[in-house]
DNA sequence: CTGTATTGTTGGCTAACTGCCACTATATAG
DNA sequence: CTATATAGTGGCAGTTAGCCAACAATACAG
């Protein structure tokens, strides 16, 4: 079939004939509690997998949702309640193979937030439950989950070395030591004090809002911070190793 | 309609009732040659936007592409001839206005080749053609590919800063200053001779393979270096910056 | 053959940054 | 008051980066 002109061919077009892959978008939304990296997922309850934990997401919704990015807030939104700061495509994954449905191709997000009981989010949502990464090896995950959200932990590593990604992770206002915990706990590595103090405070990200002692605690007195006001850009940006 | 199991379920599956975006793989694919760098853009034979310049890409062939990374070696190969060693997914964007066809995702990813003639490509290809990135203010882009090729620079320069990525560009063996030169052109930035060549040589990632000039080249001859067998890895890895 | 231009390679200095560790400061528990 | 726990600082040695001048090896003009 030829056509005279582009209005001419999209008179004429329709996608009837391409054996398109199917397009979901799914989340992995991370936060830090009792001192272990977890991840929020939904038990499905319809098949195919129905039954098995999953990150949140699914099928875009081509009327309501304006671009990828508008329907992962959607998604994180749908379960969480919270419209997160720190929400970024990873990376997106496509094969014949992940879906039973066929082949399908899924953008894979990442969220980080402050830790709250699933309880607190949108109260429909009652199959949603953190759970700590290193007991995911005892229970099923859906599609290929599992090694997505090993892919967007590896992105959380290696974002964490360069930015101040895991100021997102803490309550405001908070310590040092806090923020220093958060860090080790998103690279898996241990941070020394002195050096990691200098960094962070030389990048003039963050400002002092009084003392306290965060509750629970003991000893003396910290120094409360929090992102110094006109410093949201740098949340996002490359903070410390400037390369060449 | 509810089903019994997963097998049941899939025997009634179709995926006919979704209206599903179109999915499409385009590849960035990036050269230095003479000074500049370049981008190679294929005239669009066919409508949509028949007549624009486009990067390489299309719809994905779900009978025969295994993945995204196989659809995207495809579409390099078909235009190109190579096996590029350098191929990443750079992101996925995707819109109900960036194909006139409807809702679209596609998936974006970079190459990085020394330059060729396209002449010397698959003879097939007549309507390709590598274009200077500052001379495409002039030229009519189809779809949202001047974005893409946007956000594809972007990256690029962002991985030179942390990684030898610019050696994929040059043909072997190289001098120090060619190196030099194109880390400079990919960053977009002057950088200091001694300290790139400590940094370079201290990576241990090259090796050195006698010495000579560059043809057309003037002065003392360099020694001459390619990537040192076994660090193929580091090619692809950070190299400078560790972070914290 | 000689001088000049051009490019490659190295030496060495200063300033900044990092890792390390000990020391001081301020709270709570008993 | 004493012991313990956590926060914050001082200071040094080793490493790295930026800077620039000196030196080396070629081509080419005359």
């Amino acid at each position: 079939m030829t056509y005279r002109s582009e209005a001419d061919f999209l008179k004429q077009y329709n996608a009837r004939d391409y054996d398109s892959p199917l397009v979901t978008v799914d989340v992995a939304i991370f936060t830090l509690h009792e001192g272990a990296l977890q991840v929020l997922l939904v038990e499905r309850g319809d098949f195919p997998h129905k039954g098995r934990w999953a990150l949140p997401g699914g099928f875009i919704d081509i009327h309501s949702d304006d671009d990828l990015d508008a329907c992962a807030h959607r998604k994180l939104k749908e379960k969480t309640g919270v419209a997160a700061p720190l929400l970024e495509q990873v990376c997106s994954k496509g094969n014949g193979l992940r879906d039973p449905r066929g082949w399908s191709v899924t953008a894979l997000y990442m969220a980080l937030i402050p830790h709250a009981p699933t309880a607190d989010f949108v109260a429909s949502v009652n199959d949603a439950r953190w759970w700590p990464l290193d007991q995911l090896g005892g229970i099923e995950l859906a599609f290929d989950h599992r090694s997505l959200i090993a892919t967007a932990r590896e992105r959380l590593k290696n974002k964490t070395a360069y930015t101040v990604l895991p100021v997102h992770v803490l309550k405001r206002p908070f310590t040092l030591t806090q923020l220093q915990r958060a860090f080790e706990q998103l690279m898996d590595a241990t941070l020394e004090k002195k050096s990691f103090r200098r960094r962070i405070l030389n990048a003039e990200i963050l400002e002092e809002v009084g003392e306290g002692i965060p509750e629970g605690g003991r000893g003396r007195p910290a120094a409360l911070y929090q992102p110094a006001t006109g410093s949201e850009q740098h949340l996002f940006a490359r903070v410390f190793g400037e390369g060449l």
